[in-house]
DNA sequence: CGATCGCTTGAGCTATCTCAACCGGCGTGG
DNA sequence: CCACGCCGGTTGAGATAGCTCAAGCGATCG
């Protein structure tokens, strides 16, 4: 039951292919200006209904729901390339808030461009449907994680996710890649207490599987990590939770 | 932070609003028959790749995946009104399947009025792109909840929702509704075991707050149950899943 | 220098899990 | 018409993953 490669059907355009140059053209007319913020700035307010929308260029952040207890569930890690504020541009309200945990320079979007790109680019607008659907489907999958993963295993799935993420996005250097969170994040993305994440990080460590510290995470033994993740080592590259 | 009622900017109709008599003549443009079920009946398979939508007109079912560890995760309960295959009719491939668990009436559309109706009609389009974002609120919420919550939490939360969307389909008597489901799949969808999940069900119905018996939901202590699930007892009614 | 922040580690507690048995209803086949 | 098996629900008992509370540590910052 190995993960697929999702493709576009219409384009056949799978997640990451690169921009063609007429669609970088395209994205140039409806793009308003950049934007680049300090690490800790919040980009979108739960609630709130901005009037942009984003494309991280550089740097990352964290997408995330506060619970009327206070505590916070993080939907997903937000990585170059990503897409911020869709829901609020086709619902009139975020239902999430967005925050920047490096400093991230964005490419802006006018939000009623969005209107003109379903009123005369319609295949754009399939695109649109489909990247919610895409979503959806990671969702989907880590509400599955959530519910019947061991805190071990969602640590590893966790990290072969973020790994696939970032090679595509050609973040990977000699096993390595950049990971600016803190346990805390990992642990609200993942429904587990700070205490037990970092007893498991230990574990992993110890195990000589993957080590996480100074914003660095290192895979050592990748075979042995989808192994608990329960993922097939030989997954297509892909996977990038969006909107 | 309670939950507002979601409406569709572009047409300012809210989730559950019944179709106007133009918009049910467009979509019987669209319906190409009708099919009935049984009970147990698979509707759509995860990895596959459906040329049908369906709407439920009557009956209950299951969305759901399978993991790899042969455990199923239950990603929604399926009420009449929904909408079936979006994902299949948008990427090329259902990523969850879908299971009938009553007796189902379902409305039939061909896949191929799907991209048609983005080239001919992007207000409807729209709408479909509205559809996904407001699953992925819901995906997001269900997230929180088995991240975060207590068993008997999860409980009264589903309890909640499906009183909710439940009223909004007029299926509510006497405080009571068909919920003809087992306690397996409430167990699958909350990420409890079946017995824990019995044990909790046992505690609410002692403490008098709501009792599920016989495939029927009984909710006697309405305040009780949104306390205890952690909403607001004036939420504005909504809520439905789709896809 | 004190304060804050993120990480680490220890100790005890409990919600939840697994294993296992049992019960009543229902459909089937002899 | 009875015997049997199966399914969904119920209950008990023991094991444990994960939680909370609490303390300490090093780095960074004003």
């Amino acid at each position: 039951m190995g993960t697929k490669c999702l493709n576009c059907p219409l384009r056949n355009r799978p997640i990451f292919a690169p921009m063609s140059d007429g669609e970088v053209a395209f994205m140039q007319k409806f793009k308003t200006g950049e934007l680049v913020v300090e690490g800790g700035t919040t980009l979108m307010m739960e609630g709130s209904n901005s009037p942009q929308l984003y494309t991280p260029l550089e740097g990352m952040g964290l997408r995330y729901k506060t619970l009327d207890s206070g505590e916070r569930q993080v939907i997903n890690f937000v990585l170059p390339g990503d897409f911020i504020g869709l829901q609020a541009g086709v619902m009139n309200e975020m239902q999430h808030s967005v925050e920047s945990t490096t400093p991230m320079r964005l490419c802006v979007f006018d939000r009623r461009a969005l209107w003109q790109l379903f009123k005369d680019h319609p295949e754009r607008a399939f695109d649109l449907t489909w990247i919610a659907a895409v979503e959806e489907h990671f969702l989907g999958e880590s509400l599955a994680i959530l519910g019947h993963m061991s805190g071990i295993e969602r640590i590893a799935r966790a990290f072969v996710r973020l790994h696939d993420r970032g090679a595509a996005l050609g973040l990977i250097s000699a096993a390595r890649m950049p990971l600016p969170y803190r346990q805390q994040d990992l642990a609200d993305a993942l429904g587990l207490s700070l205490v037990h994440t970092n007893k498991t990080l230990t574990r992993l460590r110890q195990q000589g599987v993957a080590t996480w510290r100074d914003g660095s995470l290192n895979i050592l033994d990748y075979d042995r990590l989808c192994q608990i993740a329960q993922l097939p080592t030989d997954r297509t590259p892909m996977t990038r939770p969006l909107i």
